[in-house]
RNA sequence: GGCCGGGUGGCGGAGUGGCUACGCAGAGGACUGCAAAUCCUUGUACACCGGUUCGAUUCCGGUCCCGGCCUCCA
């Protein structure tokens, strides 16, 4: 049974979806600007394991996860004047680089990545519909949603009207009649993206695209919509009250679930605060894996520190996961898998990673102890379910620990004959010889029973 | 100012009203020609002050500190 921490509730909750054949996630994704950094990788992390997590629960044909591109904004308006290129140029290259880093980070594809820019029709018809509903009016060439026409606005946040005025830090435009009213399309000059419309030629705000699509794509009410807890005010909010009104009440998501930030020595990671790392230079020097399981060894809703040191540790927990996994040797798996359980228990619990590895690092040290075929068979099928529930071992171990360019492979088999001929021959001054300067290459060498295997070292 | 989170051993990080996860690092032992890997053993932790309780790190109240949202933000 799967429990879910739901924002709207402030409380854990068993999940059950409206409708177990036809289960929908909604997660906001990346505005494209510029490249992602690591910060928004993590609910790439968080919702992938979810989206494993509900996969595997009712069905890989059951699960419908939708993560939108949003390709019309004013940053990228921004950084496309900036860099004195087209917009398109902008979002085509940034969606690209999403693309390719999310794939790196073991993140299995959305079921659909919808775009903003092609979905106009469908906020403009609801930004219509707000208007006849009387929730919105037109003013100034703006569309603004009337937020006292929504008296439980402000629900999800818990804030109410007055707090919000009360500690605005903005100033209030002139054509708002309430100070709390937030924009669903705005005027474009010419040299900006705009799209015609009752109201003149705009472009959209920025809530009523999560609104338009998810509408589309898994209906007027779906089970869980996901973000950071940094959407919750205004983003989610926003997007409750014109889904809300558009459909007559009707809630928009049934469970929220938000994570929380990746900071670095304390503070939020953010482009604004500068102190952000690109996913694409952390792979640079970690494999995606690390960074995978470094995202995941914080619990979802807790704040996680990003720095060297738990990089470190993620990998050392990676080689000992792997070796474990050599150690298995070539036995095939078994059919049954119920070792994986107590890893599937505790992501089940409101996804608690940090005990799903605890249990899957148990795994490991059964697996280094297992010394008969049936029991490996038993671990091994334990370990494989636990890394796909967890997005985690899916490379061979052998490539692992030896990285994938094998060009010195050949070169360091022959340096480990010598040895063993030296060893043979009890010349161990020599044998050493040859393991130290293996190891000045970053090469260590293990002697086994079944003879010797070699590892490259990571920093 | 308003509203929210959080403070766990050298580090990361779960969790629990009483039996002190897990990993990294450290120590001792086994294995090894020596190592490495692995296995076994091992350590003083729960911000502070009160309260409830037979008993609190865990519940309640207060204090201090840190972070987040209220503006673009994952």
């Amino acid at each position: 049974m799967l429990v879910l921490y739901n924002t709207a509730k402030r409380a854990k909750e068993p999940f059950v979806p409206a409708d177990p054949r036809n289960v929908g996630l909604y997660v906001c994704g990346p505005t494209v600007y510029d490249a992602p950094h690591v910060g928004n990788a993590r609910p790439v992390v968080v919702f992938d394991l979810l989206f494993r997590l509900l996969r595997r629960t009712y069905g890989e044909a059951h699960v419908t996860y939708v993560r939108n591109i949003t390709d019309v904004d004013d940053k990228i308006n921004a950084a496309a004047k900036e860099r004195n290129v087209a917009i398109g140029v902008i979002t085509a290259e940034t969606a690209r680089i999403y693309d390719e880093d999310t794939k790196a980070l073991g993140a299995l594809p959305p079921t659909r990545e919808p775009r903003a820019t092609e979905h106009i029709a469908e906020m403009i018809a609801m930004i219509a519909a707000l208007i006849a509903k009387g929730h919105a009016y037109a003013a100034d060439g703006h569309v603004l949603f009337d937020v006292p026409s929504m008296p439980a606005y402000g629900q999800l946040s818990r804030r109410n009207r007055d707090e919000m005025i009360a500690g605005a830090r903005v100033e209030v435009a002139p054509y708002k009649r309430d100070p709390a009213d937030f924009v669903l399309w705005k005027p474009s000059t010419p040299d900006l993206p705009g799209w015609d419309s009752p109201w003149g030629r705009g472009r959209p705000g920025w809530h009523i695209e999560c609104s338009a699509m998810s509408r589309k794509y898994l209906g007027v009410t779906f089970d869980i919509h996901g973000g950071g807890r940094d959407l919750i005010f205004p983003h989610h909010e926003n997007e409750v009250a014109q889904s809300t009104c558009t459909h007559g009440g009707a809630p928009l998501a049934r469970y929220w679930v938000h994570n929380g930030f990746l900071t670095v020595n304390g503070e939020k990671m953010s482009k604004s605060l500068g102190n952000f790392v690109t996913i694409r230079d952390a792979l640079k020097a970690h494999p995606g894996e690390v960074i995978r399981l470094v995202l995941m060894s914080a619990h979802y809703r807790q704040p996680l520190d990003w720095s060297e040191d738990v990089l470190r540790q993620a990998t050392a927990m990676l080689d000992r996961l792997y070796t474990a996994l050599a150690h298995l040797g070539d036995t095939a798996k078994a059919e049954d898998d119920t070792l994986a359980a107590p890893v599937m228990t505790a992501l089940e619990d409101d996804m608690n990673t940090p005990e799903a590895l605890a249990a899957l690092m148990e795994l490991a040290g059964r697996a280094n102890r297992a010394t008969n075929a049936p029991e490996k068979a038993l671990v091994r099928a334990g370990l494989e379910a636990a890394g796909a529930a967890l997005g985690l071992l899916g490379r061979d171990p052998k490539a692992w620990r030896q990285g994938d360019g094998d060009r010195d492979a050949g070169a360091i088999e022959a340096q480990i004959a010598a040895r063993l001929a030296a060893r043979k021959r009890k010349d161990f001054a020599a044998a050493d010889r040859i393991r130290d300067a293996l190891k000045v290459q970053g090469i260590e060498l293990e002697d086994g029973p079944t003879g010797t295997t070699w590892r490259r070292a990571r920093s």
